[in-house]
DNA sequence: AATGAATGAGATTTCATTCAT
DNA sequence: TATGAATGAAATCTCATTCAT
């Protein structure tokens, strides 16, 4: 496309890339910035040139797959289908989404907690206001007695968006399902157990 | 003569307790081995006459408690009852030993992936044998009819050991609940996930 | 400005000056980093940024060293003289060699057997090749009837060699000789014990 | 032979045997007190019962050698026969000792110049009288006539010794001689050497 | 004759980061 | 846009040795 010219950003691209691996393989800790810039083949120099710092490259790995989850489930929400509909396809949406990203969330799921400094904490932010949105909905389908009022909104969030944000610990120890069916299974187990009880 | 020395044998459980401590409020990797020594009172010579390492200081404050654990699931799952009634049981015993336990486990999950070397991998190979206990309660519960089918038992394990083991993410970030209700609410919200579906 | 900072590129021979010097003159295992570092005016980092290691710093100081031998003995091997002609060279331009880097070649012979790794290993194969091209003018010297059959090649190679390897064991413990002169004295002990036996 | 009660020494003799072995296979330095004492099935403490240091224990493993060297040496020297059979006696004596002895001797000759202290001293003493024996009998040959006299008594000591001292740097490399029918061709190569030239 | 907990100083090495060029 | 030498602080761990019992 762009030719014999160097395309801008090539390198930012695949230090973000090598990053992403390493991690994931690693776990943050573990990864040094060195051997980030040699599996980027590029220079430490380079890699700072970039980046202000390891944890700024953590932050970047985390910030857009954040805002893509984020804009879908707000469109989901703000649909016209009855709750029980959107609180099935916000979770479905869900799973499948991380799906596709799993590696990067992992990731974030296993070093967002040394992170620290501004920047850190804006993420955070966004990240809490991405719950109080799947929490919003949980808590809209309680007032609409499609979901059981004896459990709080705010600990089925969580239980869920934990357990699939935690996915990564375990999904391949056993058995030969892919991600997207465990996720499927997950998703089911979840709704089901959202009904209200008998009685 | 008196005073200046500590009690005799006290020195590693003082080490545990530290390490235990500030692994929990710092993290294990911000926490150095000078820091557990001065807040167990002992010379970094000691801790390591106790310890072979500070990766074996983590080990050994998880391996007790997952003993407890895997001892407390075996007897229940060994019982008379129904296998629903054991089911029930076994997720209200777990719960309830988390919360007691709450600050150790939480440095455990969030920290297990750094470990490496045998010691290591004999306490996952426990930590995978207490999984497979798990399952086999809700596969015989399948068998009997008193779970769903229509989710494999191990997905369902790893969803609820996952959820329970990630509580620490999150608790406290919200709402006034206690771990111990809390972890109830998540029980019933699992048990009734469990049920086998209407048709 | 002015002044501060050193000539670049020069802390790479500082650090290889400082750490023979200091090898030399308490051993290997008795230098620490920090003393190198500091003799040489370089901070421990920029030490560490130039080797590997402690190891890798004594292996760079012998290698050069090695190098130079080898390229010397083979040239002398190749030449056109008769063997017993080449033969003497050799053997008077080894102690040459050995009086002029006196102290490298001390620090060397007492601390190898402390070196491991993979690139310990590829210098003592370094150095075995050497001795082979030692042990083979030897060869030639017996198949011409230059040398005594009675003897083995090899036995008369590490005599020789191991002598003059480790004259630092002694010299200079009594007696007023210089080098030089030591080492032509071990010279013509050495050829004359090489001559075939009269009968 | 004394049956049930625990032989005198027992445990002191265990700790000698067993740091001889792993001196001489991994060395003075590489060789921890903990190893020793494992290695000889005793607790550090019993150790430290028993040596005075690290040091101490390496001095008692030589002592005993060289006191015996010395005397094998000292009653050749003296005897009736004329200088050159009695140079050639101690010479092949030496040879066979070594042999004899090749681990302790290997472990002397390695580390001693790591030691300090006044028992070092002692010892370095002692050898050195054994040196001085050494030299005299070749000073005697050289005033009889049987030995050259255009090497220094010293060197050819030194030489020799030293040649002797350092076998285990290379016994073994290549070939397939035992140490006896080394050391008798290094002896005899040694022998011929010193022979005054023709003119 | 022997134990074993404890010491304390020091070892080597790592690593994110900076800055002149 | 990129380099690469240099930093400096801290990290984990080792080890000979001691001493009350």
């Amino acid at each position: 496309m762009s030719g014999g010219t160097a395309v801008r950003g090539e390198g930012r691209e695949r230090i973000l890339a090598a990053a992403t691996d390493l991690f994931a393989r690693q776990g943050y800790e573990a990864t040094g910035t060195r051997q980030i810039a040699e599996a980027a083949q590029v220079t430490k120099g380079a890699l700072y040139h970039w980046f202000d710092s390891k944890q700024h490259l953590l932050i970047c790995i985390y910030r857009d797959l954040l805002a893509e989850q984020t804009g879908r489930l707000a469109s989901i929400a703000a649909g016209d289908a009855p709750v029980g509909r959107r609180l099935h396809d916000a979770v479905f949406d869900l799973v499948e989404h991380v799906a596709e990203h799993f590696e990067p969330l992992t990731v974030w799921a296993r070093s967002t907690h040394l992170l620290d400094g501004e920047p850190a904490e804006a993420i955070r932010a966004d990240r809490r206001r991405y719950h109080q949105m799947f929490r919003g909905l949980l808590a809209e389908g309680q007032e609409a007695g499609a979901v059981r009022r004896d459990v709080s909104a705010s600990v089925m969030a969580h239980g869920f968006l934990g357990t699939v944000n935690n996915v990564h610990t375990w999904f391949g120890a056993d058995g030969p399902l892919t991600h997207r069916q465990v996720g499927r299974q997950l998703a089911v187990l979840f709704l089901d157990g959202l009904r209200p009880p008998k009685r």
